[in-house]
RNA sequence: UCCCCGGUAGCUCAGUCGGUAGAGCGGGUGACUGUUAAUCACUAGGUCGGCAGUUCGAGCCUGUCCCGGGGAGCCA
Protein backbone atom coordinates (compact mmCIF):
# COMPACT_ATOMS: atom_id res chain seq x y z
CA UNK A 1 0.00 0.00 0.00
CA UNK A 2 1.61 3.07 -1.03
CA UNK A 3 1.38 6.24 2.15
CA UNK A 4 -0.97 9.19 0.49
CA UNK A 5 0.55 12.11 -0.89
CA UNK A 6 0.01 15.64 -0.45
CA UNK A 7 -0.94 17.78 -2.89
CA UNK A 8 1.45 20.16 -2.19
CA UNK A 9 4.38 17.71 -2.52
CA UNK A 10 2.70 16.49 -5.68
CA UNK A 11 2.75 20.25 -7.19
CA UNK A 12 6.30 20.43 -6.07
CA UNK A 13 7.30 17.21 -7.93
CA UNK A 14 10.59 16.93 -9.59
CA UNK A 15 10.38 14.11 -11.34
CA UNK A 16 7.25 11.84 -12.54
CA UNK A 17 5.68 9.47 -10.41
CA UNK A 18 4.50 5.60 -10.95
CA UNK A 19 2.54 5.11 -8.60
CA UNK A 20 0.53 8.00 -6.16
CA UNK A 21 -1.81 8.20 -3.85
CA UNK A 22 -4.31 11.15 -3.17
CA UNK A 23 -7.08 12.38 -1.17
CA UNK A 24 -8.97 15.00 -1.24
CA UNK A 25 -12.21 17.06 -2.18
CA UNK A 26 -13.54 18.12 -5.05
CA UNK A 27 -13.42 21.64 -6.26
CA UNK A 28 -14.63 21.50 -9.57
CA UNK A 29 -15.11 18.45 -12.50
CA UNK A 30 -15.34 19.48 -16.24
CA UNK A 31 -16.39 16.03 -18.30
CA UNK A 32 -15.14 15.33 -21.79
CA UNK A 33 -15.38 12.76 -24.64
CA UNK A 34 -13.58 10.16 -23.15
CA UNK A 35 -12.40 11.38 -19.55
CA UNK A 36 -13.20 13.65 -16.78
CA UNK A 37 -11.03 16.84 -15.08
CA UNK A 38 -10.97 16.85 -11.94
CA UNK A 39 -9.79 19.65 -9.88
CA UNK A 40 -8.77 18.36 -6.33
CA UNK A 41 -7.89 20.26 -3.16
CA UNK A 42 -6.67 18.98 0.08
CA UNK A 43 -5.77 21.77 1.99
CA UNK A 44 -2.22 21.16 1.91
CA UNK A 45 -2.20 24.50 -0.47
CA UNK A 46 -4.23 26.95 -2.41
CA UNK A 47 -3.48 24.63 -5.63
CA UNK A 48 -5.55 22.11 -6.97
CA UNK A 49 -4.09 19.17 -8.50
CA UNK A 50 -5.71 18.07 -11.81
CA UNK A 51 -7.05 14.48 -12.19
CA UNK A 52 -7.49 12.88 -15.40
CA UNK A 53 -10.33 10.15 -15.11
CA UNK A 54 -10.09 7.60 -17.83
CA UNK A 55 -14.14 6.23 -18.94
CA UNK A 56 -12.75 2.86 -18.80
CA UNK A 57 -12.43 2.89 -14.83
CA UNK A 58 -14.79 0.93 -12.65
CA UNK A 59 -17.10 3.72 -11.38
CA UNK A 60 -16.73 5.78 -13.91
CA UNK A 61 -20.67 6.59 -14.52
CA UNK A 62 -20.65 7.00 -10.64
CA UNK A 63 -17.58 9.34 -10.62
CA UNK A 64 -18.88 11.81 -13.22
CA UNK A 65 -21.84 12.58 -11.00
CA UNK A 66 -19.66 13.52 -8.20
CA UNK A 67 -20.00 17.48 -7.64
CA UNK A 68 -17.99 20.10 -6.07
CA UNK A 69 -17.55 19.19 -2.62
CA UNK A 70 -17.28 15.39 -2.66
CA UNK A 71 -14.36 13.73 -1.05
CA UNK A 72 -12.32 10.74 -2.98
CA UNK A 73 -8.74 8.95 -2.86
CA UNK A 74 -7.11 8.47 -6.17
CA UNK A 75 -4.46 6.10 -6.81
CA UNK A 76 -2.80 6.61 -10.56
CA UNK A 77 0.84 8.45 -12.07
CA UNK A 78 1.73 11.58 -11.72
CA UNK A 79 2.22 12.94 -15.12
CA UNK A 80 3.13 15.90 -16.70
CA UNK A 81 0.06 17.90 -18.17
CA UNK A 82 -0.46 17.74 -21.78
CA UNK A 83 -2.57 20.74 -21.16
CA UNK A 84 -1.67 24.12 -20.66
CA UNK A 85 -2.05 25.88 -16.94
CA UNK A 86 -0.12 23.32 -14.61
CA UNK A 87 2.88 21.41 -14.75
CA UNK A 88 2.25 18.12 -13.09
CA UNK A 89 -1.49 16.01 -13.29
CA UNK A 90 -2.78 12.53 -11.69
CA UNK A 91 -3.77 10.15 -14.32
CA UNK A 92 -6.01 7.78 -12.29
CA UNK A 93 -6.05 4.16 -12.10
CA UNK A 94 -8.86 3.95 -9.67
CA UNK A 95 -10.78 6.36 -7.39
CA UNK A 96 -12.54 5.92 -4.48
CA UNK A 97 -15.52 7.60 -3.04
CA UNK A 98 -15.36 8.84 0.19
CA UNK A 99 -17.93 10.88 0.71
CA UNK A 100 -21.00 12.41 -1.83
CA UNK A 101 -21.92 16.20 -1.22
CA UNK A 102 -25.18 16.28 -2.37
CA UNK A 103 -26.45 19.01 -4.66
CA UNK A 104 -27.12 21.70 -1.70
CA UNK A 105 -23.72 21.78 -1.04
CA UNK A 106 -23.63 25.49 0.06
CA UNK A 107 -20.25 26.29 -1.30
CA UNK A 108 -20.01 27.01 -5.53
CA UNK A 109 -17.66 27.16 -7.90
CA UNK A 110 -17.81 31.21 -7.46
CA UNK A 111 -17.35 34.09 -5.21
CA UNK A 112 -19.60 34.04 -2.40
CA UNK A 113 -19.59 37.19 0.09
CA UNK A 114 -17.93 37.18 3.39
CA UNK A 115 -21.45 37.45 5.51
CA UNK A 116 -23.02 34.32 3.70
CA UNK A 117 -19.67 32.65 4.14
CA UNK A 118 -19.60 33.40 7.67
CA UNK A 119 -22.81 31.93 8.02
CA UNK A 120 -21.82 28.33 6.90
CA UNK A 121 -18.44 28.90 9.35
CA UNK A 122 -18.06 25.24 9.13
CA UNK A 123 -17.87 24.71 5.44
CA UNK A 124 -16.28 28.07 4.57
CA UNK A 125 -12.52 26.72 5.39
CA UNK A 126 -12.92 24.65 2.36
CA UNK A 127 -13.22 27.88 -0.07
CA UNK A 128 -10.05 29.15 -1.18
CA UNK A 129 -9.88 32.39 0.22
CA UNK A 130 -10.61 30.88 4.21
CA UNK A 131 -7.86 28.40 3.00
CA UNK A 132 -5.58 30.54 2.52
CA UNK A 133 -5.98 32.78 5.78
CA UNK A 134 -5.71 30.02 7.98
CA UNK A 135 -3.19 28.29 6.53
CA UNK A 136 -1.58 32.05 7.15
CA UNK A 137 -3.20 32.08 10.58
CA UNK A 138 -1.03 28.79 11.98
CA UNK A 139 2.17 29.75 9.72
CA UNK A 140 2.17 33.15 11.60
CA UNK A 141 1.29 31.38 15.26
CA UNK A 142 4.41 29.75 14.83
CA UNK A 143 6.58 32.48 13.58
CA UNK A 144 5.02 34.17 16.79
CA UNK A 145 6.94 31.59 19.46
CA UNK A 146 9.89 31.24 16.70
CA UNK A 147 10.40 34.77 16.97
CA UNK A 148 10.50 35.28 20.38
CA UNK A 149 12.51 31.61 21.17
CA UNK A 150 15.39 33.23 18.66
CA UNK A 151 15.54 36.45 21.14
CA UNK A 152 15.90 33.96 24.46
CA UNK A 153 12.31 34.85 25.65
CA UNK A 154 9.81 32.37 27.61
CA UNK A 155 6.45 31.17 26.86
CA UNK A 156 4.08 31.71 30.02
CA UNK A 157 0.63 29.89 30.17
CA UNK A 158 -1.16 32.82 32.19
CA UNK A 159 -4.34 31.36 33.95
CA UNK A 160 -7.46 31.70 31.51
CA UNK A 161 -9.79 31.69 34.85
CA UNK A 162 -8.49 34.73 37.25
CA UNK A 163 -10.05 35.78 40.14
CA UNK A 164 -12.10 38.81 40.29
CA UNK A 165 -11.54 42.73 39.50
CA UNK A 166 -7.76 42.70 39.32
CA UNK A 167 -6.93 43.01 35.57
CA UNK A 168 -8.80 46.20 34.94
CA UNK A 169 -8.79 45.83 31.01
CA UNK A 170 -12.15 45.25 30.23
CA UNK A 171 -15.53 43.68 31.08
CA UNK A 172 -15.38 40.28 31.78
CA UNK A 173 -17.20 36.87 32.01
CA UNK A 174 -17.93 35.15 34.66
CA UNK A 175 -17.50 31.87 35.50
CA UNK A 176 -19.65 30.11 37.77
CA UNK A 177 -20.91 26.77 38.73
CA UNK A 178 -23.85 28.19 40.67
CA UNK A 179 -27.38 27.32 39.69
CA UNK A 180 -28.53 30.27 37.14
CA UNK A 181 -32.28 29.51 38.68
CA UNK A 182 -31.65 29.15 42.56
CA UNK A 183 -28.77 31.87 43.16
CA UNK A 184 -27.51 31.65 46.92
CA UNK A 185 -27.41 34.91 48.54
CA UNK A 186 -26.10 36.26 51.44
CA UNK A 187 -27.42 39.78 52.32
CA UNK A 188 -29.45 40.57 48.95
CA UNK A 189 -26.19 39.80 47.32
CA UNK A 190 -24.41 36.47 45.52
CA UNK A 191 -22.71 34.51 47.89
CA UNK A 192 -19.88 33.72 46.19
CA UNK A 193 -18.64 31.69 49.40
CA UNK A 194 -20.72 28.96 47.76
CA UNK A 195 -19.18 29.05 44.00
CA UNK A 196 -17.10 26.43 42.72
CA UNK A 197 -13.82 28.84 43.93
CA UNK A 198 -15.28 30.20 46.75
CA UNK A 199 -15.08 33.64 45.08
CA UNK A 200 -16.15 35.83 42.44
CA UNK A 201 -14.23 34.46 39.22
CA UNK A 202 -13.70 35.36 35.55
CA UNK A 203 -12.07 34.37 31.87
CA UNK A 204 -9.24 36.79 31.44
CA UNK A 205 -8.87 39.70 29.75
CA UNK A 206 -5.26 40.36 29.62
CA UNK A 207 -2.19 38.16 31.07
CA UNK A 208 -0.15 40.80 31.61
CA UNK A 209 -0.47 41.17 35.04
CA UNK A 210 0.16 37.29 35.70
CA UNK A 211 3.00 37.47 33.20
CA UNK A 212 5.12 40.37 35.02
CA UNK A 213 5.75 38.27 38.00
CA UNK A 214 7.28 35.51 35.27
CA UNK A 215 9.25 38.59 33.74
CA UNK A 216 10.53 39.42 37.33
CA UNK A 217 12.24 35.80 37.87
CA UNK A 218 13.00 34.60 33.83
CA UNK A 219 13.64 37.89 32.47
CA UNK A 220 11.89 38.29 28.98
CA UNK A 221 8.67 36.24 28.78
CA UNK A 222 5.43 35.98 26.47
CA UNK A 223 2.20 35.29 26.24
CA UNK A 224 0.10 34.37 23.70
CA UNK A 225 -3.38 32.92 24.23
CA UNK A 226 -6.75 33.86 24.00
CA UNK A 227 -8.75 36.19 25.71
CA UNK A 228 -11.96 37.31 26.81
CA UNK A 229 -13.86 40.73 26.78
CA UNK A 230 -17.62 40.87 27.36
CA UNK A 231 -17.99 44.53 25.87
CA UNK A 232 -20.82 44.74 24.03
CA UNK A 233 -18.71 45.75 20.82
CA UNK A 234 -20.54 45.51 17.57
CA UNK A 235 -17.51 46.20 15.17
CA UNK A 236 -14.82 45.16 12.68
CA UNK A 237 -12.29 45.33 14.70
CA UNK A 238 -13.37 43.54 18.10
CA UNK A 239 -14.48 40.03 18.92
CA UNK A 240 -15.78 38.74 22.69
CA UNK A 241 -12.81 36.27 22.30
CA UNK A 242 -9.25 36.59 21.09
CA UNK A 243 -5.72 35.86 20.78
CA UNK A 244 -3.19 38.21 22.03
CA UNK A 245 0.53 38.48 22.37
CA UNK A 246 2.09 40.12 25.57
CA UNK A 247 5.93 40.38 25.50
CA UNK A 248 7.23 41.85 28.92
CA UNK A 249 10.74 42.36 29.10
CA UNK A 250 12.88 43.04 32.51
CA UNK A 251 15.47 45.78 32.54
CA UNK A 252 13.74 47.12 29.71
CA UNK A 253 12.36 51.11 29.37
CA UNK A 254 9.79 52.22 26.65
CA UNK A 255 12.35 52.70 24.15
CA UNK A 256 13.38 49.43 24.24
CA UNK A 257 9.19 48.53 23.88
CA UNK A 258 8.72 50.46 21.18
CA UNK A 259 11.89 48.62 19.53
CA UNK A 260 10.45 45.28 20.26
CA UNK A 261 7.23 46.46 18.71
CA UNK A 262 8.65 47.69 15.63
CA UNK A 263 10.79 44.39 15.06
CA UNK A 264 7.98 42.11 16.03
CA UNK A 265 5.47 43.15 13.52
CA UNK A 266 8.27 43.71 10.74
CA UNK A 267 9.59 40.33 11.65
CA UNK A 268 5.88 38.81 11.22
CA UNK A 269 4.69 40.39 8.16
CA UNK A 270 8.04 39.62 6.17
CA UNK A 271 7.80 36.08 7.38
CA UNK A 272 4.41 35.75 5.46
CA UNK A 273 5.82 37.35 2.66
CA UNK A 274 8.25 34.49 2.70
CA UNK A 275 6.56 31.54 4.01
CA UNK A 276 3.10 32.08 2.55
CA UNK A 277 3.81 33.34 -0.73
CA UNK A 278 0.75 31.86 -2.63
CA UNK A 279 -2.05 32.27 -0.02
CA UNK A 280 -0.72 36.00 -0.01
CA UNK A 281 -1.22 36.56 -3.57
CA UNK A 282 -4.45 35.69 -3.77
CA UNK A 283 -5.78 38.59 -1.05
CA UNK A 284 -3.21 40.91 -3.06
CA UNK A 285 -5.45 39.86 -6.29
CA UNK A 286 -8.63 39.33 -4.63
CA UNK A 287 -8.92 41.33 -1.52
CA UNK A 288 -6.86 44.59 -1.50
CA UNK A 289 -5.17 45.96 -4.77
CA UNK A 290 -2.44 47.70 -2.14
CA UNK A 291 -1.14 44.79 0.22
CA UNK A 292 2.13 44.43 -1.14
CA UNK A 293 2.86 48.26 -1.10
CA UNK A 294 1.52 48.39 2.15
CA UNK A 295 3.57 45.55 3.59
CA UNK A 296 6.95 46.57 1.62
CA UNK A 297 6.42 49.63 3.15
CA UNK A 298 5.78 48.85 6.73
CA UNK A 299 8.62 46.23 6.14
CA UNK A 300 11.37 48.46 4.83
CA UNK A 301 10.88 52.03 7.22
CA UNK A 302 11.16 52.66 10.50
CA UNK A 303 7.75 53.70 12.40
CA UNK A 304 7.37 57.02 12.92
CA UNK A 305 8.03 57.85 16.90
CA UNK A 306 5.66 60.80 18.03
CA UNK A 307 5.20 62.13 21.47
CA UNK A 308 1.19 62.35 22.17
CA UNK A 309 2.12 66.30 23.08
CA UNK A 310 3.47 65.97 19.26
CA UNK A 311 0.50 64.52 17.90
CA UNK A 312 -2.23 66.82 19.45
CA UNK A 313 -0.23 69.38 17.67
CA UNK A 314 0.07 67.86 14.20
CA UNK A 315 -3.90 67.16 14.72
CA UNK A 316 -4.61 70.87 15.72
CA UNK A 317 -2.85 72.33 12.71
CA UNK A 318 -3.93 70.10 10.54
CA UNK A 319 -6.87 72.17 9.43
CA UNK A 320 -9.09 68.94 9.55
CA UNK A 321 -12.22 69.29 10.59
CA UNK A 322 -12.60 66.33 12.94
CA UNK A 323 -16.23 65.05 14.32
CA UNK A 324 -14.41 65.08 18.33
CA UNK A 325 -12.28 67.93 19.07
CA UNK A 326 -8.46 67.73 19.50
CA UNK A 327 -7.55 68.69 22.96
CA UNK A 328 -4.78 67.80 25.15
CA UNK A 329 -5.89 65.25 28.09
CA UNK A 330 -8.28 63.56 25.59
CA UNK A 331 -7.49 60.40 24.28
CA UNK A 332 -7.11 59.91 20.93
CA UNK A 333 -10.69 59.31 18.21
CA UNK A 334 -10.37 56.77 15.54
CA UNK A 335 -10.36 59.64 12.91
CA UNK A 336 -7.66 60.96 14.79
CA UNK A 337 -5.16 57.85 14.42
CA UNK A 338 -6.65 57.17 10.94
CA UNK A 339 -5.42 60.61 10.04
CA UNK A 340 -1.91 60.34 11.36
CA UNK A 341 -1.10 57.00 9.79
CA UNK A 342 -2.97 57.08 6.68
CA UNK A 343 -2.98 60.66 5.99
CA UNK A 344 -0.21 62.53 7.57
CA UNK A 345 2.46 59.81 8.21
CA UNK A 346 1.34 57.20 5.04
CA UNK A 347 3.09 54.57 7.30
CA UNK A 348 2.96 53.26 11.16
CA UNK A 349 3.20 55.55 14.15
CA UNK A 350 4.07 54.86 17.40
CA UNK A 351 2.38 57.88 19.94
CA UNK A 352 3.95 57.65 23.37
CA UNK A 353 3.56 59.97 26.47
CA UNK A 354 0.19 59.83 27.18
CA UNK A 355 -1.43 61.79 30.45
CA UNK A 356 -2.12 59.83 32.75
CA UNK A 357 -5.37 60.37 33.32
CA UNK A 358 -6.58 58.10 30.27
CA UNK A 359 -4.29 55.11 30.64
CA UNK A 360 -4.17 52.41 33.01
CA UNK A 361 -3.06 52.44 36.76
CA UNK A 362 0.17 50.35 35.98
CA UNK A 363 1.71 52.62 33.56
CA UNK A 364 4.79 54.37 34.64
CA UNK A 365 4.56 58.23 35.88
CA UNK A 366 7.19 60.53 33.71
CA UNK A 367 9.12 62.76 35.81
CA UNK A 368 6.60 65.72 34.43
CA UNK A 369 3.36 63.75 36.29
CA UNK A 370 1.42 64.50 34.08
CA UNK A 371 2.31 61.71 31.52
CA UNK A 372 2.87 58.23 31.73
CA UNK A 373 5.22 56.52 29.40
CA UNK A 374 2.54 54.44 27.49
CA UNK A 375 2.26 53.59 23.64
CA UNK A 376 0.38 52.82 21.01
CA UNK A 377 1.32 51.63 17.62
CA UNK A 378 -1.07 52.52 15.01
CA UNK A 379 -1.29 51.00 11.54
CA UNK A 380 -3.15 52.14 8.24
CA UNK A 381 -6.75 50.56 7.96
CA UNK A 382 -6.32 49.15 11.02
CA UNK A 383 -5.55 51.59 14.01
CA UNK A 384 -4.25 50.46 16.79
CA UNK A 385 -2.66 47.01 17.15
CA UNK A 386 -0.06 47.53 19.65
CA UNK A 387 -0.76 48.98 23.18
CA UNK A 388 2.14 49.03 25.59
CA UNK A 389 4.07 50.90 28.28
CA UNK A 390 7.11 50.72 30.77
CA UNK A 391 5.43 49.62 33.73
CA UNK A 392 5.48 51.33 37.04
CA UNK A 393 8.12 49.64 38.88
CA UNK A 394 8.54 52.23 42.19
CA UNK A 395 6.55 50.49 45.24
CA UNK A 396 4.91 53.83 46.72
CA UNK A 397 3.96 55.30 43.12
CA UNK A 398 1.99 51.94 42.11
CA UNK A 399 0.54 51.62 45.69
CA UNK A 400 -0.58 55.36 45.41
CA UNK A 401 -1.78 55.09 41.48
CA UNK A 402 -4.19 51.87 42.86
CA UNK A 403 -5.51 53.88 45.43
CA UNK A 404 -6.18 56.98 43.84
CA UNK A 405 -8.43 54.75 41.05
CA UNK A 406 -10.25 53.50 44.29
CA UNK A 407 -9.25 49.96 43.77
CA UNK A 408 -8.80 47.60 46.22
CA UNK A 409 -5.20 48.04 47.05
CA UNK A 410 -5.41 43.97 48.99
CA UNK A 411 -6.62 42.50 45.43
CA UNK A 412 -2.94 43.19 43.97
CA UNK A 413 -1.62 42.30 47.56
CA UNK A 414 0.46 39.75 44.81
CA UNK A 415 1.41 42.63 42.20
CA UNK A 416 2.88 45.15 44.82
CA UNK A 417 4.63 42.24 46.32
CA UNK A 418 6.95 42.18 42.66
CA UNK A 419 7.67 45.67 43.30
CA UNK A 420 8.61 45.12 47.09
CA UNK A 421 10.81 42.40 46.37
CA UNK A 422 13.55 43.27 43.87
CA UNK A 423 11.89 45.76 41.50
CA UNK A 424 13.00 46.01 38.25
CA UNK A 425 12.52 48.53 35.99
CA UNK A 426 10.09 46.74 32.97
CA UNK A 427 8.12 47.03 29.82
CA UNK A 428 5.60 45.36 27.54
CA UNK A 429 2.70 45.33 25.17
CA UNK A 430 -0.20 43.38 23.58
CA UNK A 431 -0.65 42.57 20.35
CA UNK A 432 -4.04 41.36 19.11
CA UNK A 433 -2.97 38.51 17.05
CA UNK A 434 -6.35 38.62 14.62
CA UNK A 435 -5.99 42.71 13.62
CA UNK A 436 -2.39 41.33 12.63
CA UNK A 437 -4.09 38.72 10.60
CA UNK A 438 -6.06 41.67 8.99
CA UNK A 439 -2.75 43.98 8.61
CA UNK A 440 -1.64 40.92 6.56
CA UNK A 441 -3.99 40.26 4.70
CA UNK A 442 -5.96 42.97 3.62
CA UNK A 443 -9.26 41.50 5.09
CA UNK A 444 -11.83 44.25 6.22
CA UNK A 445 -13.41 41.99 9.19
CA UNK A 446 -11.92 40.25 12.31
CA UNK A 447 -14.68 37.80 12.16
CA UNK A 448 -13.10 36.68 8.79
CA UNK A 449 -9.69 35.93 10.66
CA UNK A 450 -10.59 33.36 13.20
CA UNK A 451 -12.25 30.02 12.87
CA UNK A 452 -15.44 30.59 14.83
CA UNK A 453 -16.00 33.98 16.04
CA UNK A 454 -17.65 34.93 18.99
CA UNK A 455 -19.64 37.80 19.04
CA UNK A 456 -22.42 39.73 21.27
CA UNK A 457 -25.55 37.37 20.21
CA UNK A 458 -23.71 35.31 18.29
CA UNK A 459 -22.33 31.97 19.84
CA UNK A 460 -23.33 29.15 16.67
CA UNK A 461 -20.69 26.63 15.91
C1' U B 1 -25.37 50.63 23.12
C1' C B 2 -26.14 54.88 19.31
C1' C B 3 -26.54 56.59 13.90
C1' C B 4 -27.13 55.02 8.74
C1' C B 5 -28.05 51.06 5.03
C1' G B 6 -29.93 46.25 3.85
C1' G B 7 -32.96 41.14 4.17
C1' U B 8 -36.65 38.62 -2.87
C1' A B 9 -34.84 31.08 -5.90
C1' G B 10 -29.26 27.02 -3.13
C1' C B 11 -25.85 31.74 -4.09
C1' U B 12 -25.32 37.01 -6.20
C1' C B 13 -28.83 40.45 -7.34
C1' A B 14 -33.00 43.26 -10.41
C1' G B 15 -38.10 44.24 -9.45
C1' U B 16 -40.75 51.16 -12.45
C1' C B 17 -46.72 54.27 -10.14
C1' G B 18 -49.19 49.44 -4.83
C1' G B 19 -52.04 45.29 -9.56
C1' U B 20 -49.92 39.02 -7.59
C1' A B 21 -42.13 36.96 -9.38
C1' G B 22 -37.30 37.93 -12.91
C1' A B 23 -31.91 37.32 -14.53
C1' G B 24 -27.01 35.28 -13.94
C1' C B 25 -24.54 31.49 -11.45
C1' G B 26 -25.35 26.68 -9.11
C1' G B 27 -28.56 21.75 -9.73
C1' G B 28 -30.85 18.22 -13.43
C1' U B 29 -31.09 16.54 -18.80
C1' G B 30 -28.82 16.71 -23.55
C1' A B 31 -24.93 18.50 -27.16
C1' C B 32 -19.78 19.59 -27.73
C1' U B 33 -14.98 19.53 -26.02
C1' G B 34 -6.99 18.36 -23.26
C1' U B 35 -10.61 21.28 -20.28
C1' U B 36 -8.97 25.61 -16.79
C1' A B 37 -15.02 29.25 -12.41
C1' A B 38 -15.17 25.47 -20.02
C1' U B 39 -19.13 26.53 -23.68
C1' C B 40 -24.28 26.01 -25.85
C1' A B 41 -29.60 24.40 -25.47
C1' C B 42 -33.61 22.81 -22.45
C1' U B 43 -35.54 22.22 -17.49
C1' A B 44 -36.88 22.20 -12.20
C1' G B 45 -36.68 25.58 -8.26
C1' G B 46 -40.13 31.16 -4.27
C1' U B 47 -44.56 31.43 2.89
C1' C B 48 -40.43 38.14 -1.10
C1' G B 49 -36.84 37.83 7.27
C1' G B 50 -41.15 37.25 11.41
C1' C B 51 -45.61 39.42 13.37
C1' A B 52 -49.36 43.17 13.20
C1' G B 53 -51.66 47.10 10.36
C1' U B 54 -53.33 50.46 5.99
C1' U B 55 -55.74 49.05 1.21
C1' C B 56 -60.45 46.15 -3.22
C1' G B 57 -55.32 44.57 -3.67
C1' A B 58 -48.64 44.83 -0.37
C1' G B 59 -42.06 42.33 -2.44
C1' C B 60 -43.23 47.78 -2.61
C1' C B 61 -46.69 51.92 2.39
C1' U B 62 -46.86 52.13 8.32
C1' G B 63 -45.50 50.03 13.21
C1' U B 64 -42.67 46.47 15.75
C1' C B 65 -39.27 42.53 16.45
C1' C B 66 -35.21 39.40 14.51
C1' C B 67 -30.81 39.02 11.53
C1' G B 68 -26.68 41.12 8.47
C1' G B 69 -23.41 45.26 6.88
C1' G B 70 -20.95 50.28 7.40
C1' G B 71 -19.68 54.08 10.96
C1' A B 72 -19.19 55.62 16.33
C1' G B 73 -18.06 54.43 21.52
C1' C B 74 -14.92 50.71 24.32
C1' C B 75 -10.26 48.44 23.01
C1' A B 76 -6.32 44.45 21.05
Amino acid sequence: MIERSKIIKLLNANNAKDSVLVKGWIRTQRESKDFSFIELNDGSCLANIQIIVDNDIDNYQEIVKLTTGAAITVSGELLESQGKGQKWEVHANSIEMLGIAPDDFPLQKKRHTDEYLRTIAHLRPRSNKYSAIFRIRSKLSFAIHKFFQERDFQWVHTPIITGSDCEGAGEMFSVTTLNMNDIPKKDGAVDYEKDFFGKEASLTVSGQLSVETFCLSLGDVYTFGPTFRSENSNTSRHMSEFWMIEPEMAFADLQDDMKLGQEFIQYLIKYTMEECAEDLKLFAKYVDKNLMSTLDNIVNNDFIRLPYTDAIKILEQSGKKFEFDVDWGKDLQSEHERFLAEEYFKQPVIVYDYPKDIKAFYMRLNDDEKTVAAMDILVPAIGEIIGGSQREERYDLLKKRINDMSFDEANYWWYLDTRKYGTVPHAGFGLGFERLLMLVSGISNIRDVIPFPRTPKNLEF
